[in-house]
DNA sequence: TTGATGTTTCCATATTTCTAAAAATATGGA
DNA sequence: TCCATATTTTTAGAAATATGGAAACATCAA
């Protein structure tokens, strides 16, 4: 990932409804949610939604498909995992008290994978 | 960590300078980097480079400690790492496919680590 | 086609952020 | 004390972002 995306993935983050909306997702997935669903749920109106969604899109953190007359959004899971490693990578070789810690605690909550 | 926090964190990382600062604090570590340093490595003026480490200092990313007449800037692992586990939190106990290979990712980088 | 529903675009306003010069503050040496 | 160096604070204009109502657009059902 460039710097470019990494910077706009952590400003599309660095709000306090689309940070909201990105971990509803995330709850959500893989099912999505409707843009209407979305904005009922996190009580915004309908054009700020849309304008949030629409800046989440463009940093690639979402996707969506039409489905009848919703449009349905969806996590995406592998660029946020992009992200966290372009943050983590530079300490990646120097520091491994950071990457340590941190993939332990990642380890910890992938009880059975089978890694599909 | 708070949500708000996150969101500082977030925010602050989401500008090309202070990216270009933490990144290269990080690389530092743990020796850390004078302010001036920093103004004079990344070209940026002492009152624009003192503006942005406040804001990294602010959403405490870095860290601070005067030293005769410099004062110098380290990066706050502990804290980056914090802010990435809130990120995966969400996922982790229902999407396995994503921890999964960024804990791999993490762990083939932490080679001969005794866990001080 | 008409009407109902879901979403986005347009637009104006309010707010925040970026930038860097100038002035103020802190430190250490002579 | 006075001076040089290092950093921060103040300030303010320009640019970017947030917000939400109204209108436009898309889809489906009758």
């Amino acid at each position: 990932m460039e710097t470019s995306n990494v910077i706009e993935s952590f400003s599309a983050l660095a709000q306090e409804t689309r940070l909201a909306i990105f971990r509803l997702l995330v709850r959500q997935e893989p099912d999505g949610l409707a843009a209407g669903e979305l904005a009922r749920q996190l009580s915004v109106p309908h054009a700020t939604m849309s304008a949030h969604l629409a800046v989440l899109s463009r940093a690639g953190l979402v996707v969506s498909r039409r489905q009848g007359r919703s449009i349905i959004y969806r996590a995406n899971l592998n660029h946020m995992q992009e992200a966290i490693r372009f943050l983590v990578r530079d300490c990646c070789a120097g520091h491994p008290e950071v990457c340590g810690p941190l993939a332990e605690s990642l380890i910890g909550c992938t009880p059975n994978q089978d890694r599909k």
